[in-house]
DNA sequence: AGTATAATTCACCAGAAGGTTAATTGCGGA
DNA sequence: TCCGCAATTAACCTTCTGGTGAATTATACT
């Protein structure tokens, strides 16, 4: 009996299957076989879609990267109030992290390669402009309305968002283990939800002045 | 001519060459064989006196966990004043990190694996519970003297603490490509240094209530 | 219906990887 | 001085791994 063909379905499976590989057991954990197990197709395909484990790393990076970028879209922080929109955008940002574990574990893979193949691709800082802007803009709204301190930068301000759940997430299991404490129950996650929340609304609110604006722009 | 036989220096050798392979190339990415080219001895002594990869592993992050904190010991935290300690222990975890790459790469390949080494390590925890002591008496010490709020959880400070600068470092290739920014420069990284202790201190002051506090301790 | 081509399959390969067997050699104690 | 054992070496083995050559089959178009 014959077996249906579906280009571009077979392209999406392979790449399915790559993202979950590579975040499980990283670049160099990952088995060119287990991914065409898992998607179901032979091990050929890969090659004819992708040309080689490195080039398909990147794809599935690029494919997260678009995803996070797409969802934090759907905020709409445009047409919130500055400190909602800020709000937001922490909450958000931890949730995803939470929810998408894979995520940091293939940042993770991309740095320990020193950032080899991100560097070659002129997609990644394209999908990160428009965050960048939307980030700016929120700041300059809530300067104009008072209500935030002057000059806080963008992209300091956003590494300082993702940074504030990453380390706990990402590092969870020793952090547990050295600690000797659970910190994936429901009310220690909810707890540091609302303390990321808090730690930027204080660094950027106009009250008490940290040093964000001191960064150097370039 | 005789090759000179000195077990402690060899075993040293094997296991500092172990630390640099794994945390350049990730626990997967690491090559036996490298390793024992790099500790100029023969790769049957890796088994002989470590076991086997795993096990050489644990060693190696077991070194650098008791390398930190012995560096933190030696700060002295408890003869100084609650803010000045803390401002001290914040600087010197950036600078450590900072100094040390190596050691957030071997934490994330740990991570990667899920803590699978860590897990069966006693010593580990061990090393880290002086520490916790210290921070917690520092926040008493602080709470006593009215400049720290009360409640505050140093398990939770802490993860802050290292966390303010683990995302910034740790991803700083992913993160320069995407912002096209480099964010090594001397004085974007003292700035961020700064930025960390304020983000700290305002957090645990007791002028601005973050909610440390309301974390779980268990 | 026939054909060109895109999509898919399958068998295969060379090198690499972790780990082991067994022989050898230096050294401390009697 | 010689012996027993710890330390070291070298060659080897099996399994795995990313990648490929070449044949095969479904499909869209004529």
């Amino acid at each position: 009996m014959p077996v249906s063909r579906d280009p571009e379905r077979t392209r999406q499976k392979i790449l399915d299957a790559a993202t979950e590989e590579f975040a499980r057991y990283g670049l160099g954990g990952a088995r060119v076989d287990r991914i065409a197990a898992r998607a179901a197709t032979n091990k050929r395909m890969l090659y004819y879609y992708y040309r080689d484990k490195d080039n398909l790393f990147l794809a599935a990076l690029e494919g997260r990267y678009a995803h996070i970028r797409a969802a934090e879209r759907k905020l709409d922080l445009e047409h919130l109030a500055p400190r909602e929109a800020l709000r937001r955008l922490v909450e958000f940002t931890w949730r995803y992290f939470l929810q998408h574990p894979e995520f940091m574990t293939l940042l993770n893979s991309e740095n320990l390669h020193q950032g080899r193949h991100v560097r070659r691709s002129p997609r990644v800082p394209q999908l990160h402009s428009p965050l960048v802007e939307t980030l700016r803009a929120i700041l300059l709204r809530g300067e104009r309305d008072g209500v935030f301190r002057k000059g806080v930068d963008p992209v300091q301000l956003y590494i300082s968002i993702a940074g504030e759940g990453y380390f706990y997430l990402s590092n969870r299991y020793t952090l547990s283990q050295i600690f000797k404490r659970d910190l994936m129950t429901k009310r220690a996650l909810a707890a540091r939800a609302r303390h990321n929340v808090e730690m930027i609304v204080n660094a950027v609110g106009r009250s008490t002045p940290a040093r964000l604006n001191r960064i150097v722009k370039r």
